[in-house]
DNA sequence: CTCGTTTTCTTGACTCGTTCCAGAAAACGT
DNA sequence: ACGTTTTCTGGAACGAGTCAAGAAAACGAG
């Protein structure tokens, strides 16, 4: 079976902390949220929580690949669970709201660039840009009637 | 033949200032440039030239499509005049160095989502990442020595 | 070519997401 | 239970980029 954030974080060598493990499992049942979003869940669990100790938590854990982050530019990062396989997403330009996406063609399909130009490639990033559904029609309230 | 700085400004319906022919002119000989490094570039050539101009005409340019702005995750952002065709990148994960890489599999590779979630894609972005060359051994520098 | 309108540039303050720092507090090995 | 090590707290700080108000250029009609 799937192993929990408590013996995740014991075979990754880390400590196992209040803060860890409520970072961990909120994660886990809210996938590509902010910082912020898991700050704000974390504390409604634990009760108070430092933004630092969120970051740490964070960075500490995508050190050792118990959660992923992804960067869409302009948007704050995100953060997730699912490791390992290199899916992709989708992100809403104008909320960012972002979704997985599973590699199109099975396992790597753009994965060798085809000229290398001296670098070591060690990841090909895909990400598809667009609007979810909420964004796609809502002139509504994009300005305040007066 | 390849049209000018001042053909492309007109035809987007952009004024011609000695700003934006700068950057332009600048930016067509150094790609993947930081809107630092244009700013610095530009100021070479006409003396003074403030921060925001640049920033505005990279985002003025980027809206008409005659720059294309890109975002690694952890860098400032980069910006290039080879726009149109739908390219993708190499980047260091050290130094930010960029590169251009030609899409592998001839037009849209990746380009459809499996699955779209209901949102509308306009653009699938591919980020190869790695180390160039000169990162590759450098634990030299790394911490100066005592 | 001059004038008025519109767009762009300058200067400087400011925001946002994130990191750095020092000390207090918890977790682990013995 | 104790000391060492790692993590957490709180607050200051940072870099990239944006906002805002006024000065200065570019366009185009007369």
């Amino acid at each position: 079976m799937t192993p929990g954030p408590r013996e995740l974080l014991g075979e990754a060598g880390l400590r196992i902390t209040a803060p860890r493990l409520a970072v961990l499992e909120w994660l886990a049942d809210h996938p590509h949220a902010t910082a912020d979003q898991v700050a704000e869940g974390v504390r409604r669990r634990l009760g108070t929580v430092s933004t630092q100790a969120v970051y740490d938590v964070l960075n500490t854990c995508s050190r050792v690949k118990l959660v992923r982050r992804i960067e869409p530019a302009g948007h704050p990062a995100r953060f997730e669970t699912r490791t390992g396989d290199n899916h992709h997403h989708l992100v809403c330009r104008r909320c960012g709201r972002t979704v997985d996406v599973d590699c199109v063609h099975g396992a790597a399909p753009c994965l060798e660039p085809s000229d290398a130009a001296g670098f070591t490639v060690d990841e090909a990033e895909v990400t598809f840009w667009g609007l979810c559904g909420d964004c796609q029609v809502p002139r509504q309230d994009e300005e305040l009637p007066a």
